[in-house]
RNA sequence: AGGAGCAGUCGGAUAAUCGCACAGACGAAAAAUUCUGUGAGGAAAGUCCGGGCACCUUAGGGCAGACCGCCUGAUAACAUCAGGUGCGGGCGACCGUGAGGACAGUGCCACAGAAAUGCAGACUGCCGAUGAUUCCUUUUCAGGAAAACAGGCGAUGGUGCAACGGUGAGGUAAGAGCUCACCGGCAAGGCUGAGAGGUCUUGGCCAGGUAAACCCCGGUUGGGUGCAAGGUUGACUAAAAGGUUAAGGUGACCCGCCGUCUUUUGACAAACCGCUGGAGCUUGCAGGCAACUGCAAGUCGAGACAGAUGAUUAUCUAAAAACAGAACCCGGCUUAUGAGCUGCUCCUUUUU
RNA sequence: GCGUCACUAGCUCAGUAGGUAGAGCACUCCCCUUUUAAGGGAUAGGUCCCGCGUUCGAAUCGCGGGUGACGCA
């Protein structure tokens, strides 16, 4: 899990993220990014959303939501995040063929994505 | 040994590394760091019932409405549970059961069928004893035959889920609960049980099905919304552009301003309580067949707010393991569920 | 979290006090036409979302599931 200073906190920030209309995707998942930063010293802040339709269960959706927040985590800790480090926020969106998935598959098209943001 | 029935239990384990939520300690203006502890389920699910709790509404009472429906008990309450009764299923252990009333009334019973509940006896039929008619015989105040006029009868009628009881015998002109035996059903009475009911005797021979159709009877409930309920303390209700059809203020009127509507920009825009100690859990004793209840001792086991249990690796097991993730809290029901394990019981076969 | 509604032919829909399941379009075949379209005629096509029950008999009545859509904040 990331601590909390790392995560996107309410819907109006949601919002502004969204508006923004940037988004890079691949096969697997979808990434929309926020405004550009102001001040350099702020945190990039990451948010993830599941939809219901993705699949009814809870269980499952559960489980895509926390690796993909495993791999932001390892990410923000190992300082891979790239170019996304310019903006104030971004939020990762799972794709559907993305269930049953595992960890490392889905850190290369996390990275893959990355690397594609300018 | 094999096959069943019932009840219960379990719901991956160990280690390493990187991490999360809450609480406590340290620290302290606040945060961060460090350490310690705790951290999803039997169904947390579906939201199908019943409560607690909260607010709103309501002068009081009734009717209507809604719900329930064998009996007795349990419970805060229930459509739940326990024990029994009847019926049905199974060789059996055992299982299922929405099980008040069809002489209070109304409706429906397609097709088929003479007829579907009506006042049964239109129709099809059987008989023609008795009375009348015709013919024959000669046992001559008699006997026989024919037709079916009067009349008698309710047996027969390829149907159909179902036809004012069924089977058999007697009986008769033909027949009929007309009579008898057994069975089924009804009513009354006796005995028995707390009751649903059970059982015995007697009676008269009879009443179709459907109430998960309306309804009748008996009983229960009494409105609505749901913790995003609701409460406390704070803060913000700002800026720009455009419109102003209707209503309003200023104004004689227009413009303008206030107001109002739309769009854009503004990601610093709340915090706390409710919030988990409860119809709680474990053990023992007592009452009860049991559900459950009482007493005593011990115990505290999640509480988030973009929402916590994860990821990777290694080893073990038949196997990188089913169904599945708390969101105010309880009691049930229903549905989903891998591999096992334990106890009791029944049936079949074999051996002693 | 709470509540409401729907499910019938490939598609859009009818079907009410329970009695053998229907329409339009589409598909297939035939006619018409030099050909196509339009038009006419014929045929086929159904787990009435699923299961259990009530009933002689269920798309319809009762109960339990499934899927989809919508509403409240």
């Amino acid at each position: 899990m990331l601590p909390k200073k790392y995560r996107l906190k309410n819907s109006k920030a949601f919002d502004a993220t969204y508006k923004n209309h940037k988004i890079v995707s691949n096969s697997f998942l979808t990434i929309y990014i926020g405004k550009e930063k102001k001040d350099f010293d702020t945190i990039t802040k990451c948010g993830f959303v599941v939809s219901k339709k993705y699949h009814k269960r809870a269980v499952k959706r559960n489980r895509i939501k926390r690796l993909m927040r495993e791999v932001c985590r390892l990410a923000i800790k190992g300082n891979s995040l790239g170019n996304l480090n310019k903006y104030m926020s971004f939020i990762v969106l799972p794709k559907e063929n993305t269930l049953g998935i595992k960890y490392c598959e889905l850190e290369s098209a996390f990275q893959q994505l990355v690397k594609r943001v300018r």
